[in-house]
DNA sequence: CTTTTTTAATGGTACGACCATTAAGTCCTG
DNA sequence: CAGGACTTAATGGTCGTACCATTAAAAAAG
């Protein structure tokens, strides 16, 4: 960072707002590139003409939006990190955590937006992706002989199948809207996983869909999507009369 | 707050990280109540056996997150609040803000959103609020004649009737996801006002989506949902013309 | 040239003082 | 007694300084 006059002096109450503002807006502004770092903290410190607190204080609310990274020690500093969808799904299971949502209220959505991406997925998705979607599902497929499966692995290959559909969209906001849904709610597909009967059927489901997409009949997918989400709210009933 | 031993003493670097979780934790486990104060910055400061500095960015961490809202002077202090939708809407707005989403992209997704909404609000919204869809679109209606028209109001206007159509859903993940494009993503209806054209054919269709949605015509609803992002993308690409 | 040591810059913590704001209590006046 | 004006105490907000821990680069040693 040059010496510059990048910021201007603030004294009111409420300072550290008032700094936080400026820098967020020269972040979005681009005035600042992601990758690059804010003067040290003790050098914003004398361009707002402030106290180091105050500083911390702003770089302490920057960095919970997710603007910025904090690296300590020589050459360190605040770099302005590349928004990534990380803290708006934090934010959402935030959200969800504290407001009790209602499993079928996100099971809705979330039928909702698969429907859409299985959609655009046969339309957009090339060739290949298919191919490799439907080679997922067959990885999935070696856990129905295992009577004692690594349920963590397992959900991580749903998860990773369900973002790779996503990107067969084409579409970043489908992939960015299906992470957060993973990183917020993974824990309810985890029930569909731990009941064998249930994960059979939901591996089948999958393997079925799969192919579906992959011979491009969309009104079979569909439906058969539909029948996973049927499994779903099946599963998580019996969960709730236990 | 009583003096009860809530939190531990924490000595580490990353004290502020700690502090902030704990307390995070605290709310989160409802240990703390929506409406109730925690103690004050200087009794923190005692029972975390801590500086205040690291008191305070542990705040700014929980209040930026929307955990907690700050009251200045006698009797002031932190106040957990009842999270919302804005606070986790916000986050979303923010990142699609940084990620240049191209529009084209962006309507893609709006419109496969508009299109459940649209479903679950007939199927789901009372005749009142129906009604009031109606009413909405109405106020509209009286731009219509108005050659300068606010354009602020208009938009406004427009974002209300969206959100309005989210509530009728009766899933608060809709309401979530839409309130969070109407703050990221604005100024693309926006241009959809600034043209006499593209504003008369845009008001007029609300409408008729409205009286659609009133009547419970799902099909005509849907293709008048499709005719807004026909429109839509018309106007983008005259914009992009010139 | 490689390894080790030193060094300087930077974030993290602590303490203490003072200011600004605010609600509650207190006192004065009518 | 009622109501407004003043005082007071608690609380967040700011400032400054000193010191610690960490880290990467520079310097020294091999």
């Amino acid at each position: 960072m040059s010496d510059s006059c990048l910021f201007s002096p603030v004294q009111v109450g409420r300072a550290g707002e008032e700094v936080a503002l400026q820098i967020e807006a020269a972040i979005l502004g681009e005035r600042i590139l992601p990758g690059e770092s804010l003067p040290s903290e003790r050098e914003l410190q004398a361009q707002f003409k402030t106290g180091r607190g105050v500083i911390r204080e702003a770089m302490r609310a920057l960095k919970q939006k997710g603007l910025i990274e904090i690296r300590k020690g020589a050459r360190g500093g605040a770099f302005v990190k590349k928004l990534e969808v990380t803290n708006a799904s934090e934010s959402l299971a935030l959200f969800l955590k504290q407001n009790r949502i209602d499993t079928a209220h996100l099971a809705e959505f979330r039928e909702s937006i698969d429907r859409t991406i299985t959609m655009l997925a046969i339309t957009r998705g090339s060739a290949e992706q298919k191919q490799a979607l439907v080679d997922g599902t067959k990885e999935l497929q070696a856990y129905l002989t295992d009577s004692d499966p690594d349920l963590e692995k397992l959900a991580e290959l749903d998860r990773e199948l369900n973002i790779s559909l996503a990107q067969m969209t084409g579409n970043p906001v489908f992939e960015w809207i299906m992470r957060a849904l993973q990183l917020g709610f993974s824990s309810n597909d985890f029930a569909l996983y731990e009941d064998l009967e249930f994960r059979t059927k939901t591996i089948l489901n999958w393997c079925q869909t799969a192919e579906y997409i992959a011979a491009n009949e969309m009104l079979q997918a569909l439906s058969s999507i539909g029948a996973h989400y049927v499994l779903l709210r099946q599963c998580v009933e019996r969960c709730q009369k236990k």
